[in-house]
DNA sequence: GGGGCCATGTAACCCGTTACATGATTGA
DNA sequence: TCAATCATGTAACGGGTTACATGGCCCC
């Protein structure tokens, strides 16, 4: 699923701009499990166009560039219900905390504690984040999705705080095993 | 944090060769957080060696190529630990899987069922993995990531074995609400 | 006989990000 | 006055993956 594709299903949620597409990447519910930046969105809306999966209004605006509001086409929908009949592609996650941490006898000094807080101030703010959305009307898909990220986030952090003292106490570099004839 | 780096941090558990490492990143604990392949690794190897970060010893075999244990120098351990001082990038993760069950009002008859169970057997598979492997002798660091892995893991398959059901009547094509004028 | 593992390496490709280009409005 | 927000779009770059190239051994 290319974000060509994911654009037609962020529009089954309502008209959009490509600007407007953009945030729900950054801010909305997408931004904690796929991300698309300009460069990526505006060149899929073209192609889209193309296409004829969606149609476009442009409102005129006064200082700022003409607003281009995009809208599903019949085909576009239909094109997003086949997309989701193939199998997802497996996730795939990059955490260069969890890198960071797994070698936390080779950090210098001090560095392990300020990795470690940032990292769990990272979940605690998302499940924060989240904790904050509003219940209403939201249909049974977003929600589950919802409430398991918050599940993830909370239990991440909650792990963190539990372990942190205990973690940074055995990974002291006096602990550390010495090399041999040393 | 990219994969040169990552490679000396590899060398650091041990010498290995260009396909040793790639099997740490492809089964072993880098697999569930780092990911690279040979098109990466082995450039990435050469580029070491030029630079005097790692030296390499070939081991003639016969039938296969000649196998080249790559060691790390002290100037490839020094580099790492430097390189542990940045701070790390932040996590990225993207999940077709979440998309999915975001929409699940929109898949196709059946299909919810079907990547639901797959995702959930992901999570399981992965928390019974980890389940298995032996306490001997790991360092704090690889021993608090692991714990923390299958913790997210168990987590995860938990929170759908809990919420399969509900979820799944919910978002029948039969519940969803109405078009207007339909 | 065939598939999988060992073992190295290259080249083409792809998808996406980053930075650039442009510029008015609004609020601190 | 400076930063942020709105708003669209392009071009260069980059880091990685995929597929290709090569080939013997071992087990079923």
């Amino acid at each position: 699923m290319d974000v060509k594709t994911l654009c037609l299903g962020v529009l089954t949620l309502g008209d959009a701009s490509g600007y407007e597409i953009r945030k729900q990447f950054e801010e909305g519910p997408f931004a904690h499990f796929f991300q698309a930046s300009y460069g990526s969105i505006y060149p899929s809306l073209g192609r889209l166009l193309d296409e004829g999966l969606v149609s476009v209004t442009e409102h005129a605006q006064d200082g700022k560039p003409d607003k281009k509001v995009y809208n599903l086409t019949p085909a576009g929908r239909a094109r997003f219900t086949e997309a989701l009949g193939d199998l997802p592609a497996p996730d795939s996650f990059r955490s260069e905390f969890l890198v960071y941490l797994f070698f936390a006898e080779l950090m210098p000094e001090g560095q392990l504690e300020t990795v470690f807080d940032a990292y769990h101030k990272h979940f605690q703010d998302m499940a924060d984040v989240i904790e904050g959305l509003s219940f209403d009307r939201v249909p049974p898909g977003r929600m589950f999705v919802r409430r398991m990220g918050h599940t993830f986030y909370k239990t991440m952090a909650d792990y963190m705080e539990q372990h942190r003292e205990e973690f940074i106490a055995e990974s002291e570099p006096a602990k550390r095993v010495p090399k041999a004839a040393e």
